[in-house]
DNA sequence: CATCTATATAGCCATATGGCTATGGAATCA
DNA sequence: TGATTCCATAGCCATATGGCTATATAGATG
């Protein structure tokens, strides 16, 4: 039932500059210079969102001399989406049932 | 781009509380005192709980003497699945480029 | 070696979050 | 009316979050 790392997931998906940069990652690999690049936020800033990201399991770093380029690790997303599809679908018997419900009862009349 | 909705509501999904009430709801309205119930948690933190979640627009409340039951609005839920959905969309076709790359260069050699 | 580039880390600050207790208010019921 | 039930609100506390500046570190380069 519990899950902190979607929990973390769930968090680090709800800013806007984190959603902006994994948008980013999702054309390919960038440095964290590239990454800065369209906001106006310090580089100490950026890297903060960098680092929750990856402790939500979002990215992950490799190395390239002095540039720590980061690029997307899906799974984690993909578990925030199962998340909610998984609820979707409890949703959608529930309306199902209510259906079927509403068309006995008219049965019923 | 910026959506302060979207922030709230991927805000809220990130507690793992906040999920099981919404998780309880998709099977249909339930009171206050319904929604405590599994939880060793206070009153008053639930109802904080539900405000968070109204706010996200996840859910709305009614009124039946002194309860206030709660149920469900998905609009706002879908508004995250979509969001994650287009990004998938996003990151997918960045691999079917990848792949296509990767045949032309096959052929090349 | 000296310096420059790219990034991380430390530490500060203001605000938000998640829990609590205490209290208030509205309906119901005796 | 008075007590009880259901819930909201206020206010406190500790911790987390998102921003900053200043500084440290690692690799490239003159």
């Amino acid at each position: 039932m519990e899950s902190p790392l979607l929990d973390a997931t769930f968090a680090a998906l709800s800013d806007p500059t984190r959603r902006a940069i994994l948008a980013r990652l999702a054309l390919g690999e960038a440095t964290v210079s590239e990454l800065m690049q369209p906001f106006a936020l310090s580089q100490p800033t950026i890297s903060k969102h960098l680092k929750v990201l990856e402790y939500a399991g979002l990215i992950e770093g490799g190395r390239d001399a002095q540039r720590r380029p980061r690029r997307l690790r899906a799974e984690a997303m993909k578990d925030a989406a199962d998340w909610i599809e998984r609820f979707r679908d409890q949703w959608d018997r529930r309306f199902d049932n209510l259906d079927r419900h509403l068309a006995t009862i008219k049965k019923e009349t």
